[in-house]
DNA sequence: CCTGAAAACCATGCATG
DNA sequence: CATGCATGGTTTTCAGG
């Protein structure tokens, strides 16, 4: 991201993905073919890495969310859990993180029978040992990231 | 979600909220027009809630992610803690938990300079103790929500 | 709730500055 | 690297079933 037209059309594609280039073009003052170059160029530079629709959880089925810490059972060997566990398509984040846990995933299911299940398929896929907290409410996820110069 | 037709209208345009209407139209073997009237009720009816560029983080300057685990200081007071930090940019969700500690936050911020200063602004704007678990590396996030049906 | 068609709009590639 | 134009594709609206 060079410059603070790029900034800008990252911003507000990051907003709405399924804005026109005529929209962008006119916001950020440049013409279309413009925006269009710079915006494939941001795509194709690994800026934009993609782009989702946001789902509402409930409505397609998946009310129940956690958090799963995962601590591998054997410290002593080579650890590829994010690998092992990224056929789970219940699983939408892994990361690795500092604190007592190695790895923390973000899962969605339907049922709290779903959920056991799921851990039970982290637990063996990945020979690890699990906490879970379960989430009562989300008040507000997806949040566009705020750039630091738009 | 009333139908199989919608759920691969929403499982397409979850994973490409770009695609035409022309080609989610013969994926789902639907005309056009149809296919527009029934995104636009998914849109209206609450099931699809928005659309975002997913970037990479590094690339706009955000490099570092923790999560905030946050517990009032008060727990006999009125607590509205997400609506009290819901204006700190740098906070991408907020979910309320079952454990030991009331909300976990997800945030993204340039440096550790800026984590520290955003955990001081979360404890005095909603007047909670903080504990912090820095992400180390992410694997993968944001994978597009598997349908039930679809 | 779907189709099909007309009109408006948009993306794309290229020639040019 | 930006512009403006020509072209083909896309969205939108509406009449009709």
């Amino acid at each position: 991201m060079d410059d603070s037209v790029d900034a800008s059309i990252v911003a507000e594609v990051a907003r709405d993905p399924r804005a026109t280039l005529a929209h962008l073009s006119e916001r950020v003052g440049l013409g279309v073919s413009a925006v269009q170059a710079r915006l494939r160029r941001l795509e194709s530079s690994g800026v934009i890495t993609g782009y989702r629709a946001i789902l509402d959880p409930e409505a397609v089925g998946k009310p129940l969310s956690a958090f799963i810490e995962i601590t591998p059972l054997d410290p002593s060997q080579p650890d590829n859990a994010p690998e092992l566990l990224e056929h789970l398509p219940e699983i939408e984040a892994c990361h690795s993180i500092a604190g007592d846990a190695s790895y923390i995933l973000f899962v969605r299911v339907a049922t709290p029978r779903d959920l056991e299940a799921l851990i039970r398929d982290v637990r063996l896929a990945a020979s690890v040992s699990t906490r879970t907290t379960v989430v009562l409410q989300t008040f507000y996820e997806n949040r566009p990231i705020a750039l630091a110069s738009s």
